[in-house]
DNA sequence: TCAAACTCTCAGCAAAATCTAAGCATTTAT
DNA sequence: ATAAATGCTTAGATTTTGCTGAGAGTTTGA
């Protein structure tokens, strides 16, 4: 799956493009507008994250000139604006989706996959493992068909974890992704809600083997 | 590949430059900020390395300078501050990565090494001798599918080796790799490091062959 | 509007990792 | 053969890392 991202702020670019490619999409950068439109138009990209906002044209004159040009594969949007207005502009535009900033990059990464999502490809709504289910269309969390309830931050913790088992993710890996890109939070944070989730997921069921486990030194798992 | 550092302190610069240039890259040096952005804008440079505090202009300074003269490379900052914001502040000047002193320098190389990464070239994450591999997206390391706990210096160090195979390393060598540019460590204590690893890797594998052997005078295998 | 829930930081405790030092073992040089 | 040099090993002091309870600040919703 190749996706063109076109954003002039290189930091959200090029965290967009490191965090798409750890998922194995691949990814080209665009900086500028103009630019990132011919390569639209040049290549045959599955998906395009565009800015709203680029220093001289606008996203929304980008994505109608594609549509113009029968660009037909999701165009997502994003945007620092949160009107309802400008919403409906950009999918009058021709926008597939709408994401405002700033985001957690799972957030992104759940718009992506929804909109690349074909028919032919099940898409797993449910996360499960072990005795443990993680459904992301209801937010409900079950483990042995007891549900339990977690905050978003806490729900988005635990999916990202499940959507990676069996492998370490260090505290930056699980803060770039759970935490919005601009957030600035300690490592500690990832501790004390790793120590929330390890309550409320491992805790009360002492007959099941802990799912949350420490790497000292590298990360969790 | 070539590569210019600009950076003041000289026995950094150095170390980067040595370091780089044993890994066959093309390295220049400049301790001062204003003849770093000249050389940078004058020749044509793969990379540009770039402290963030230099004696007369700031590091950002010289980085957007760099960007708005239309230098499209990727820039690495080194910085000894470590808050997210200063983090946020090199990336918005067109900063493509960001790395904080101290480090060792397989960090930074591992960077670099990223950075520079083309499409087509396909970079390898497991390392593997004989029956023994070591991953470096989940830290794991297994010998005939054992696998292997280690603490993240131990990981660090078996990183090193395993990527000079058949190579005799010194002591110095490896203190300057593995442990940050500063880090003041005797040589004993990669001895001590060297006997952890062989308890781990080869000690419980009798049947295979050793696969650190010590070059007495030179160093290790 | 107020209370409850949520998010995040901080401080102190515990455990693990890191590093040094000292004595012992092995190799090298004389 | 023996002394000197180099490497190995163990024990433990020091530093780092992770966990937890308490609480400040913020958001949500009745």
């Amino acid at each position: 799956m190749r996706i063109l991202v076109v954003e002039d702020d290189r930091k959200i670019a090029n965290a967009i493009k490191k965090g798409l490619e750890q998922e194995s999409y691949a990814v080209d950068v665009s900086f500028d507008g103009m630019d990132g439109m011919g390569s639209a138009l040049a290549f045959d990209y599955d998906m395009v994250i565009l800015d709203r906002m680029l220093p001289e044209v606008d996203g929304i004159k980008i994505c109608e000139a594609l549509r113009k040009n029968k660009y037909k594969n999701p165009i997502l949007m994003l945007t620092a604006k949160d009107k309802i207005k400008d919403r409906v502009e950009g999918l009058d535009a021709g926008a597939d989706d709408y994401l405002t900033k700033p985001f957690a990059f799972e957030e992104l990464l759940a718009r992506v996959r929804a909109l690349l999502r074909r028919p032919h490809q099940i898409q797993e709504d449910i996360l499960r493992l072990g005795d443990l289910s993680l459904n992301r269309q209801t937010f409900e969390v079950e483990r042995t068909d007891k549900k339990i309830s977690l905050s978003s931050k806490e729900f988005a913790l635990l999916e990202y974890l499940m959507r990676n088992p069996n492998r370490i993710l260090t505290k930056d890996n699980i803060i770039a992704h759970v935490w919005d890109y601009d957030a600035d939070v300690l490592p500690n944070t990832v501790e004390v809600y790793i120590g929330y989730l390890r309550n409320k997921i491992d805790k009360p069921f002492p007959k099941s083997k802990p799912l949350i486990s420490t790497a000292r030194g590298f990360g969790y798992r």
